[in-house]
DNA sequence: AATGAATGAGCCTTCATTCAT
DNA sequence: AATGAATGAAGGCTCATTCAT
C-alpha cells in the first residue's frame, strides 16, 4: 500500500540531508546519492521532489535562511526598547540552533555558490536586507540616520566575518565571544555618539 | 625567441590564469583546461608543471595571499606611529592591488576550499596569524593587552565580513567606504579606551 | 523485458566480455569501454557494478580459477584410484573448456599483472595450492613422499609451460599432444621409481 | 665539446635500464621517461636512439634473448657428450646471469607482449628454434627420433614453467632445484628409453 | 511512492612523441 | 649529443539525470 503524505516528509528529509551533507562537506560539491542515502532514500526519489540538484540546494539554503529569519522575528517580537532589538537581532545570529559548525560549514557554502547562482545570490539578499532593515530602524531611534546605516554596514559586517572565521575553527564556535564582540561595539559607538549628540546639542 | 626558462613564466601564466579563471568563475570548480587555455597552454602543461589540479590551486591561494602579505610589509615598513601601521594594515587589505572583484572571489572560493583542503586551511592560518600579529602589536602600545586582543579580532572580522559581503555584490567594489568603516570602528574604541583609561587614572 | 534483477546478469556479461577482451588483445591492456561495448552495456555501467577496472579484472580471473577448479572437483570426484586421479588432474588442465586460445592468452596476461597485483597473485598461489595438494595426494599413494613433492612440482610446472608455450603459438592448441607429454612423464617416472623400490625392497 | 662515441653507450644503458624498470615493476608498462631516468638521459634522447617505445624494448628483449644464445654457444662449446650438452643447455637456462628474479619479470613481461607484437613473437620463435634444435640435436644421439622431439618438447615446457612459476615467488628463485627437476626429468627418461632399445634389440 | 538500471557528458591525468634550441 | 618545452590523444572514473517498473 502506498504511503500518503510522503511528500512533505521526504522533502524536509532531504533538505535535512542536504545542510548536513555540504556542512559536513564544507562544500557544495557533495553528489546527489551522499544527499540520499542520508535521508534515507534513493537518488532518483530526490529528483522526483526536487528536479535538480541546484533545486535542492537552492531550498536547503533558503531553509537555513528562513529559520534564521523566523528565530529573528521571534526574538524581535519579544524585545521592545530599540537597543533590546538589536541586541536580540545579534543574539539570534550566534543563537545555538545557527551558530553550529555544520550549519556554519553549509552557510559558507551557499554563501560561495551565490556568486555562481543568481537565483541563490537573490536568497541572501533579501535575507540581507531584513537584517538591514531591522538594524537600521532599531539604530535611527537611538543614532542619525547615517550613522544608522553606517553601524547597520558595520555589524553586519562584524557577524558575516565571525561566521567566516568560524568556519575554519578546528574548536567548537564561541558564541558568546562573538556576541561580546559585537555587543561590545555597538555599546561603544552608541556612547561615542550619544556623547556627540549632548555636545552638539549644547551649542 | 628562446624556449629555455620558461618553466617560471609558465608557472607565474597558470597561476594567473586560475586565479582570473576562480576569480571570475566564483568558485574553484573551473577545470584545468580552462585554466590552461586561459594561460595559452594546454592543459597537458599544467599538470606538467603543477602535477595536480590542486597543486595549482594552492600555488594561486598562496600567490594571492603572499602579495597580500608583501603589501602588508610595504605598508608597515613605512609607518612608525602604532596608529598609523593600523591604518596601514587596514588600508592594504582594501588596497586597489587585492580589494578587485576577482580576487575577492577568489579569495572566497578558496577560503571555502580550506573548509576540505588542510593544506589551505594552513596557508590561510599562517596568513591569519601574521595579520592578528600585525594589529596586536600596535594595539598594544595604544590600549591594554586584554582590549587590544579583542579589537584585532574585532578589525579582522570586520575586514573578512566586508570582503564577503563585496563578493556578492555586483557594484564595483567601495575601498574607501570599507576603510572608513573599520577606520571609525577603530577611532571609536581607542578614544573610548584612551578616555577610560585616564579616568581610571585619575582614581 | 523484465529490468530487475539485472545485476548478477551483468556481472556475468561484463566478466564473460573481459575474459574475451583481454584473451582477444593478449594482454590486459583492454580499456573499459572495450570490454563494456562487448557487454553491450557502457562504460558507466561497468564501473557502477565493479568499481574500478582492476576489480572487474580479478573477478575475471578469479572466475577462470573457480572454474578450472570446479571442473577438477567434478573429475576427482569421478575417479578413484590415485593414478586416475593424477590423470584427471591433468586432463581438466587440458579440456576443451580450459584450453582453449582465449582462456590460455587471457591466463597468461592474468598471470603476469599478479606479479603487480598482490590481490591477483593471491588468486593464483590459492588456485597452485590446491592443484600441488591433489598432485601429491595422489602421489603419495604411488611413491615416497619426496619423490611425490618433486613429481608434483614437475608436472604444475609442464602443465604451465605448456601453456605459455601454447600462447604464442598461432596454430590451435593441441590438447592431447599436451596430455601425452605430460602422461608420458608421469608413466616414465612411476615405473622407474616403481622398480626402484621393489629393488630396494629386496635388500 | 661534443662527445663522440656515445651512441652504443647510451643504447647499451637505455637497454639495461629498459630490462631493468621492465623486471622491477613486472610488466611493460613502464614509462619511456622511467626508463630513461634509470638509464640518466631525456626520454627524449630514448626516442632519438631508438625511434619508439617499442623499438627499445624489442631491443631489450633481443638482448636477453641473444645473452641467452650466447652463453648457450658457450656452454656448448665446451661439451662433446651428447649427454653433456643436454645438461650444458639446461644449466645456461638457469645460470646465474639469467635467472635472475629481474630478468625472470622481464622475460615474462616480454613474453606476453609477443602476444601482441609480432616482432617480439618473431624473436621468441627463433630462439625457442634454437633451443629445440640444440636439444633435439643431442638427443637424437642417445634415442629415436620421435621420442626426441618430444623430450625436447617436454623439457622446453619444463624451463618455460619453471621460469613462469619463480616469476611469482618471492623468495629468491631455486636454480640448483629448477636444474634438478629437468636432469631428473632426463635421466628417468632415458634410462628408461635405453632400456627399452635394449629390451627391442633382444627380439 | 519509490527505486534499480542505465548512460552521456565531462574532467583529471598520463604518456609517447615531436620540435626547437 | 642532448634536452626542456609542449601537446594530442586516450583512458579511468564520477555523477547528475532519466526511465521503466
Amino acid at each position: 500500500m502506498p504511503k500518503l503524505g510522503m511528500e512533505p516528509l521526504r522533502r524536509r528529509a532531504l533538505i535535512d540531508a542536504a545542510i548536513d551533507a555540504v556542512g559536513e562537506h564544507g562544500s557544495i560539491d557533495v553528489t546527489m546519492s551522499q544527499i540520499a542515502r542520508r535521508a534515507g532514500v534513493s537518488a532518483a526519489l530526490a529528483h522526483h521532489y526536487f528536479g535538480a540538484k541546484d533545486d535542492l540546494l537552492q531550498s536547503a539554503m533558503r531553509h537555513i535562511l528562513s529559520e534564521l529569519a523566523e528565530d529573528a522575528g521571534k526574538a524581535l517580537h519579544e524585545a521592545d526598547a530599540p537597543r533590546q532589538r538589536l541586541s536580540a537581532v545579534i543574539s539570534v545570529s550566534f543563537s545555538q540552533a545557527q551558530f553550529r559548525p555544520q550549519i556554519i560549514a553549509a552557510w559558507l557554502a551557499f554563501y560561495v555558490e551565490a556568486q555562481r547562482s543568481p537565483a541563490m545570490r537573490r536568497l541572501l539578499r533579501v535575507y540581507a536586507r531584513r537584517l538591514n532593515s531591522n538594524l537600521v530602524h532599531a539604530l535611527r531611534q537611538l543614532v542619525e540616520p547615517a550613522t544608522a546605516s553606517q553601524m547597520a554596514e558595520a555589524i553586519a559586517a562584524m557577524i558575516d566575518g565571525l561566521y567566516i572565521r568560524h568556519a575554519l575553527k578546528e574548536v567548537p564556535p564561541d558564541a558568546q565571544g562573538a556576541i561580546a564582540l559585537v555587543e561590545d561595539y555597538l555599546d561603544t559607538k552608541l556612547a561615542h555618539e550619544t556623547a556627540r549628540a549632548r555636545y552638539s546639542a549644547r551649542d
